[in-house]
RNA sequence: GGGGCCGUAGCUCAAUUUGGUUAGAGCACCGGACUGUCGAUCCGGAGGUUGAGGGUUCGAGUCCCUUCGGCCUCGCCA
């Protein structure tokens, strides 16, 4: 070993002894005759003093006074205790100092191409093209080990629970539904394409069919679609299934799992059960199907009281067979014009046609330019079944359903944030169930799967398949932790007949379901075992957990917004050869 | 594919309303001073195709068009 400390380790009681340690020049301070040199490790930071004296080492302090940041040395000499009042109190290592007898420079640095140690924000991208020195920094350290110590404690304790961690494939079959895949050409067979996996899902239930009763992997997952600040185009799943389980069995692990998690990295003790809530009183109520719970702002449907209203666009709509919706924002009214018009703008930009909205005034009358059209029972429809108090403002919204759920969920995040509702210190998880089974695709005439065509369908519902299949409930769940969809899963189909149903509703001929997924539908006939599981985005996990909003923040080396890195420079051209060995033709 | 914001020294940012002289500052860098600093301090210096291309104008960092890149977002993400 070139070191027998690292740079956050020493303390007091090791005054006296001889220390070899190695790590980079966060800082230089050169007095000429004493050289102050902060050096930095993934474990801290320790001050090491060059000095000239007796003893002194003119090569030493040679090399001391040349020392470029971010320059990578080995120092030894014995740890000193600081003199009294030079101790300081914000470093962990503060009570002493390395005295320097020996000093080799193991490789020389560039003037780094940012300041390691300073405050200021730094461009994504110039932070990706130099991601091993943007990652030397301590926050971005701190952030890999904290990812390091949240799979390490979910490995142990799904150990401890039995799970058994299985790989599976990364070259795999495209599988036509859901998101795009990546693709990467065969060579051994021209013309012919392995994917990406979007998630394991379809081997982790041959997983299940193979007598793994308990199954996860930390999953990478590819799907090659727009990014968001949230969406990375390969990512990290903690995916896992489980054998003989019902929907209660798989969530209490991921409660389980979930409250162990924010105990022990957050410090917090979360309460449970947690909630559940349907997706229809999520969409209702919060117009989302991932509410955050950290305020309040109900949505209220009022398209009963308001029907007949003399403002058009609430009858009208109401005739047409939409939804008049309304929230109420306690102390509101103060909110100003172009607060007001970017409200506005949120509810427009997220599908609404627009936003009503109205004062309430110290008398309880309602101001504002919709006020006119309503008349005295409108009113005190609006003033009691949302129980306005002076003050307050009334945000509503018509149109179809899912439009009007869609716009004032958006603005109800909006006003959230413009008036700082949201408890920062609070961690508010919830299981949104009882999903659809699908979804009618208005493009394709179609019907989707509102999770994915493995779902299985509520035995009650199963008649409906054929004759209402938009009725039709699905035995899945999603986690939402404070607005965030962390994860989800469902209790799978594991009868090949009823699998076939679904993929018959999802209008998936026999041949393509046999050409597409034949693999599942011929193991599901060899006892394939009632099975369901979930999968955890763990990238949004470690973001919650350590309290940042990008993936990019807790992923080592993260893709821009356009899917490249910066660092790597991929994706890249590739030589004709490469191209031809592989039966591929670029078009010009 | 659409919308928004941004791009000036290595980095973070300025550049006076409505286009006007030689594009400035802090940090970093280079040189000098300094034996107790701690994101040292002080003195001096160097550093620019204002992302790129085109246009308007007597004159463009500033206005217009195109393009590239970054970030946010709608669509998309079973």
């Amino acid at each position: 070993m070139l070191r027998t400390h690292t740079a956050g380790e020493l303390r007091f009681e090791n005054v006296g002894e001889r220390a070899f340690l190695c790590g980079w020049v966060a800082s230089r301070r050169d007095h000429k005759g004493t050289i102050f040199v902060d050096l930095r490790d993934r474990y801290g930071l320790m001050q090491c003093v060059l000095r000239r004296g007796e003893g002194e080492d003119a090569l030493v302090m040679e090399r001391g006074s040349e020392l470029p940041l971010e320059t990578c040395i080995r120092v030894s000499g014995e740890v000193s205790a600081r003199p009294e009042g030079l101790r300081n109190r914000k470093m962990p290592t503060g009570d002493v100092e390395l005295l320097v007898d020996e000093l080799e420079v193991l490789g020389t640095a560039e003037t780094p191409p940012f300041e390691l140690e300073a405050d200021g924000e730094l461009s994504d991208e110039l932070r990706m093209r130099y991601r091993y020195l943007d990652l030397r920094r301590k926050k971005m350290t701190a952030l890999m080990v904290l990812r390091h110590q949240v799979t390490s404690r979910i490995r142990h304790w799904l150990d401890e629970q039995g799970f058994l961690d299985v790989e599976t494939p990364i070259l795999t079959k495209s599988t036509p539904e859901g998101a795009r895949d990546y693709l990467v050409p065969s060579r051994e067979r021209k013309g012919a394409y392995y994917a990406l996996p979007q998630s394991p899902q379809l081997f982790k239930q041959l997983l299940m069919v193979a007598g793994i009763d308990r199954y996860y992997q930390i999953a990478r997952c590819f799907r090659d679609e727009d990014l968001r600040a949230d969406r990375q185009p390969e990512f990290t799943q903690l995916d896992l299934e489980m054998a003989f389980v019902t929907e209660e069995d798989v969530l209490q692990i991921l409660e389980d799992l979930t409250v162990l998690l924010l105990r022990e990295f957050r410090d917090h003790e979360a309460a449970t059960p947690f909630l559940r809530m349907s997706y229809a009183e999520a969409m209702a109520t919060y117009g989302t199907d991932r509410p955050d719970l950290r305020f309040g702002l109900e949505i209220s449907d009022l398209t009963e009281s308001l029907a007949d209203s003399g403002f058009r666009a609430f009858s009208a709509t109401a005739q047409a067979g939409g939804r008049i919706r309304a929230l109420r924002v306690p102390g509101g009214a103060t909110l100003s014009r172009k607060q007001l018009s970017g409200l506005e703008d949120v509810a427009r930009e997220n599908g609404g046609k627009g936003l009503v909205w109205l004062k309430v005034g110290d008398d309880l009358a309602l101001g504002g330019p919709a006020a006119k059209f309503l008349g005295e029972p409108e009113n005190e429809a609006l003033k009691g079944r949302l129980g306005a108090q002076a003050g307050d403002l009334l945000l509503a919204a018509a149109d179809q359903e899912r439009v009007v759920a869609q716009a004032l969920g958006a603005v109800r995040l909006e006003v959230g944030r413009v008036l700082d509702l949201i408890d920062r210190e609070a961690w508010c998880p919830l299981f949104v169930v009882d999903w659809p089974l699908f979804e009618w695709n208005e493009d394709e005439q179609r019907f989707d799967a509102l999770h994915h065509p493995f779902t299985s369908p509520m035995a009650e519902d199963l008649d409906m398949l054929e004759t209402d299949p938009a009725a039709v409930r699905a035995r899945a769940y999603d986690l939402v932790v404070n607005g965030v969809e962390l994860g989800g899963g469902s209790i799978r189909i594991h009868q090949e007949k009823t699998q076939r149903r679904v993929f018959d509703a999802l209008a998936i001929s026999e041949e393509d379901a046999d050409a597409k997924f034949g693999f599942l539908l011929q193991a599901l006939k060899y006892g394939a075992p009632p099975h369901g599981g979930f999968a955890v985005g763990l990238d949004r996990l470690v973001a919650q957990l350590a309290g940042v909003t990008s993936l990019r923040e807790v992923i080592a080396f993260p893709k821009t917004t356009s899917a490249a890195c910066p660092l790597t420079g991929a994706p890249a051209p590739v030589s004709e050869d490469q191209l031809g060995d592989l039966g591929i033709r670029p078009v010009r």
